[in-house]
DNA sequence: ACACTCATGTCAGTAACTGACATCGAAGGG
DNA sequence: CCCTTCGATGTCAGTTACTGACATGAGTGT
């Protein structure tokens, strides 16, 4: 046994959730935090880099999931395809965690610097997956625009799942707006 | 004449501009701002809500715009179509200002906050779009897809109309974007 | 027993932001 | 011409996010 409790950053991480949920974010403070999980705030800076980042720290996993998945898509599909295959994977993802997943998504909602930092995430991803369609021969413009394209996708699956109470996956509802999409542009 | 010299709040703006293409964002402060702009840093904030809103003075304006050109659009044109009518005007109004917009982007791209800070006001656009789409009778969901899909063609034109030395007009680039987009949807 | 590591604590400092109150030139009424 | 009011600004004290430097102390291997 060490010496101190184990997983110091997953008790910040429930201990932010709660108090986020319970007070809001700006009633916070990493202090409050702190305490909560039973360290000091320096220590709360040693796992996160700012108060923001205590809700982001799956960013790595999902953009290696990104990258993964367009790097597995078959040479015949199209990069769209790729893309949404990948965003269909990330959804599976938060499938797993879909209590939890729910939770943050409530306390982002709430709060303006929090969606900041989420919309900055998911264009790492966007860039992630952009440079993954390259690595598969895309050209630059077209992987760019094709990475983009799949994040609006994402976004709005993922705030019609969050709106829904139903038990569908976050997949069903990218396939839904990836048709929705194809309607949508051959009107253009 | 004033008591005070006129225009603080684009004396700040300019100000900053200055101090954050010489120095970079992080090694200015707003105590810096405000005394190159000759007033007090309690001033600068009762201007701007924070250090990062001084660059983003101009986000109603291209609401308005975007709500215009959508409301503007005929009723025969499809929602993307209105869409990529809005950013096409968006694009315009930075065309006017070319060397501002310029300066401002070459910031903003040194700095992940203030992307951050350029995300939420996209999605901000975003959200208008969606507003102004159903206010023309589309769907929610219809809607929010277009909103975001015009969001995602705009990004990767800005993107390019600033990577370009060239004279041309963004709305150019939002064109071209549009055809590859009609083009990636296709093989969907 | 000893040195060494590593997660944590302690502490002082900077800078972003906020609320409360003071100041003072200008503008308008009497 | 004075007086009052108003609005933009200044002053100041306080909170909180965040950082760097250094101390501590239990485990680990030798």
């Amino acid at each position: 046994m060490g010496r101190w409790e184990p997983d110091a950053a997953g008790r910040l991480l429930e201990a932010a959730l709660e108090l986020f949920s319970e007070r809001g974010y700006e009633q916070t403070t990493v202090a409050d935090i702190a305490q909560k999980a039973g360290v000091t705030e320096r220590t709360f800076f040693r796992y996160y880099a700012d108060k923001r980042e205590v809700l982001f720290g799956g960013g790595t996993e999902l953009e290696a999931t990104v990258v993964a998945s367009i790097a597995a898509a078959p040479s015949s599909a199209a990069p769209l395809e790729a893309v949404v295959a990948a965003i269909s994977a990330i959804g599976l993802l938060l499938d797993e965690r879909r209590e939890f997943a729910r939770r943050r998504a409530a306390v982002i909602a709430s709060n303006a610097s929090l969606q900041e930092r989420e919309l900055l995430k998911l264009a790492a991803l966007s860039t992630a997956a952009s440079s993954a369609l390259r690595d598969r021969g895309a050209g630059a413009a077209e992987a760019a625009l094709a990475a983009e394209t799949g994040m609006a996708l994402f976004k709005v699956s993922f705030e019609r799942w969050v709106a829904s109470p139903s038990a569908r996956s976050i997949a069903d509802y990218v396939k839904e707006a990836a048709r929705e999409l194809t309607a949508l542009a051959a009107k253009l």
